[in-house]
DNA sequence: TCCGACTGTTCAGCTTGACGAACGCGGCCA
DNA sequence: TGGCCGCGTTCGTCAAGCTGAACAGTCGGA
């Protein structure tokens, strides 16, 4: 691993939410190792203990989190079971930033139906796989979406109205503040049944 | 890598959203296989080129895509890179539920005055660091946050009322259906501006 | 004070992943 | 048909990760 083609023509979302490639092109390494050592006395455990529970030796441990070393998949795996993290956690550094869309604003999709609206608050940076929608119905509109990618979850808390929510084959009615969650592999609806039923979507990519 | 102890307290969310750590722990390179081709193909590119973009010898991509090796962090790195997916997608592997909570019911967040309420919808399960919490408050009660883990991510959206929400030192004024999202690893607030205002709030852990 | 158990570090060794070259295969064009 | 280029696979070689033991340093009790 000489050099990183850095030859990417860097296909970003739309929104450009923030760049969350570009600090991760420095390499994860350095990273992991920090994420280790606080993650693991985070968790109260000593560093031989840990080695131990992962099954690694506590010399490997000890090199990771001084930044020197290129773990192995399955090694640093043993580790974030051990510590009880998910794995994505020691690999991914983090970004911040502030950013507003205000409630006309933001990419919409046109659905249709000209009855349904969904924004697009935040579609997910290449590392967080999570988009943001803002849904707006009206009844006599039942929105049958297809199932998309496996792994999907969609969650759905209704702001205002009526609608019914869910898996096609077992819906149900949310009133304003009720959350539901369901596969977005599986065909699923959402029809409103008031006027100016609102409703925040999170559809996660897993 | 002989065994993974099993020793552990598995200290779990309070809502248990689904348990994500058990089927991770049958190892990811069977995962990593699949996923890997999956995405090399979607991505149209052929194993010879993802190889010479990713900078890794083709052998290697091959003998990874048979899922015959540990691939080093490095290496995986490289192939999330040039294959622009969330190095995440390439080893975790996904868990769908349906989940719903009525609007009343849910853990609450007692807060330190009674007109600000947070009702967890979702914590996070161990492997998708977000949580998802209804707001209600009630204007007159300035919800300072101090500052949590570093790298967490906050999205509000507004769904009834108006507030006052960002990062402490310009905070925006939010009506229905507007969006923000600022990092919560510095100080931040939520004022209600009316009676009966209510948002979802999406706390993403990185 | 000495002793033991603990912390995390460093050092030889074996193991293994990454590399490049050579291989067999299939499509394309002269 | 022969030649060529692309594909993905397999094979030795070398470097690097992982290991276990031996190492200095710290805390607590006899």
């Amino acid at each position: 691993m000489t050099e990183t083609d850095p030859a990417q023509p860097a296909p970003e979302s739309a929104v450009d939410a923030t760049d969350g490639t570009a600090p991760e092109t420095t390499g994860p390494l350095a990273h992991i190792a920090a994420a280790l050592r606080r993650e693991r006395q985070k968790a109260g455990l000593s560093l031989t203990e840990l080695a131990r529970r992962a099954g690694v030796a506590k010399s490997t441990l000890s090199q990771l989190e001084s930044a020197a070393g290129n773990p192995s998949v399955e090694t640093l795996w043993a580790l974030s079971v051990a510590l009880d993290v998910p794995f994505a956690l020691l690999v991914q550094p983090a970004r911040p930033q502030v950013q507003l869309v205000r409630a006309g604003e933001g990419p919409r999709f046109a659905a249709d139906r000209a009855d349904y609206l969904a924004t697009v608050l935040s579609t997910c940076p290449p590392n967080a796989r999570r988009d943001l929608y803002l849904i707006t119905a009206e009844p006599g509109s039942v929105r049958e979406s297809d199932p998309h990618m496996p792994g999907v979850v969609e969650h759905v808390v209704l702001s205002t109205g009526r609608a019914l929510v869910g898996p096609s084959d077992d819906p149900a009615e949310l009133a304003p503040g009720d959350y539901i969650a369901y596969p977005g592999d599986l065909p699923h609806v959402f029809e409103a049944l008031e006027s100016g039923t609102t409703a925040v979507l999170v559809s996660e990519h897993t």
